[in-house]
DNA sequence: TAGATTGTTAATCGATTAACAATC
DNA sequence: TAGATTGTTAATCGATTAACAATC
């Protein structure tokens, strides 16, 4: 099998606060902040301060007792833990809108994620470039990634054909893929994917609106007010 | 108040799960399946099949014991509980590159997300076309939306602006935000607010791709592999 | 030392899943 | 009626949070 399993004992919802975690600390280490402790970092973020520790305690000690946590050193070591504190080569499929949204997206190359090439099967944008990096034909995907060595994929591409382009993706020993398309991937084991869902998100918000289940928390008039 | 509190009982999952159940169902009537178990969506899906029917629970009673789900009703009831069988109007706030891909995603408009307005503070901007929309000053957003009555507004700036946007949001009668900025916005109870996040997705795919936490999970040699 | 804050254990909370009586 | 499958209750699982001994 081309990727390995992992023995998954870190929570997900850990590492997605991790990555939360670098983006606070950066914005501390700009205002020139050395320490802080985890209560408050519970006062500035809502985090809860028991959180925040255990979080961190997954992967080791990072604090002094009493005098709380050197902000550039963890910042340092939570980027390591990310392994986003070396550069992640990153291929993307698909160079429509949203494709091309994130090739120029400079969030990127700050946390060091670099795109190294961008596919597509249309033969009208095939040979043309994006931003400056050329576009190639989705068939030389094994080809290429042989020598670029990407380890993470995006799937930008409509729904139907997303299952294949991720197929592709593991064919060329991409590991993990971030995937836009509207559709669940089917992956061996071992394969990491997360799925960004634009409809999904909005649905939720469409659901918060709807009436049926909203009250007013206030005053209730005469009745009891849940 | 100008959004009002909502009485949480149904889990956030839920509806994460409730909006690709209308996905899966889509497909199912595409192809002229007329009625489906829970046993049968665990198969093609991979959903528990209990969870699936505790998910629908919340909501009523939706299919026959013995029998199934109609598949086009349960597709219908669903999308009425997101508020998805009608019109809901949409406010983009930056028209950079994402907020392009999001006006010119043509899934919005299959799912009656209506994108009514796009605004920006750049000058050179302000005044041109984003597709057949016009983009409008930011200063002009609660005039705007005024006519427009929109209810859900999408992020789509940069992080430093972000917070400021979220509030011009919520005084233009804003009551659900789809996030893109990287950055977590501070709102007022009643206001539901959803993060797209890339970088952490990335993260988290970056996390899973090293060696440290990784182990085969195949063939142990000698001792016992869990 | 006294005060502060950590890392971790134990308690709580909530979501997932198994089991089953009700019912088509 | 017998078989299938629902909606729901109870059991399980896992994540969040409170509490506290260890320690700077």
């Amino acid at each position: 099998m081309a990727c390995s399993s992992t023995t998954v004992k870190v929570p997900v919802p850990t590492l997605e606060r991790l990555a939360n975690y670098l983006r606070f600390l950066h914005n501390l280490e700009q205002d020139r902040v050395e320490t802080i402790s985890s209560a408050e970092v519970e006062r500035q973020t809502g985090i809860n301060a028991a959180q925040f520790r255990k979080d961190l305690s997954y992967f080791g000690e990072f604090g002094k007792p009493g005098v709380g946590y050197n902000v550039s050193e963890l910042n340092q070591r939570i980027a390591r833990i990310l392994q986003i504190d070396q550069e992640q080569r990153v291929i993307i499929v698909g160079a429509g809108n949203l494709g091309s949204a994130l090739v120029g997206y400079p969030g990127l190359k700050e946390h060091k994620f670099n795109v190294v090439a961008v596919f597509d099967n249309n033969y009208a944008k095939i040979g043309r470039y994006l931003w400056n990096l050329e576009i190639y034909d989705i068939s030389r995907l094994q080809e290429i990634n042989a020598e670029l060595r990407a380890r993470i994929g995006i799937v930008a591409v409509p729904a139907p054909v997303a299952q294949s382009v991720a197929d592709q993706l593991l064919a060329a020993n991409i590991c993990a893929i971030l995937n836009f398309a509207p559709t669940v991937l089917r992956v061996p084991d071992g394969t990491v994917i997360r799925n960004v869902s634009f409809m999904q998100e909005l649905a939720v918000l469409s659901y918060h609106l709807s009436a049926d289940h909203l009250e007013d928390v206030g005053v209730s008039v005469d009745g009891i007010s849940e």
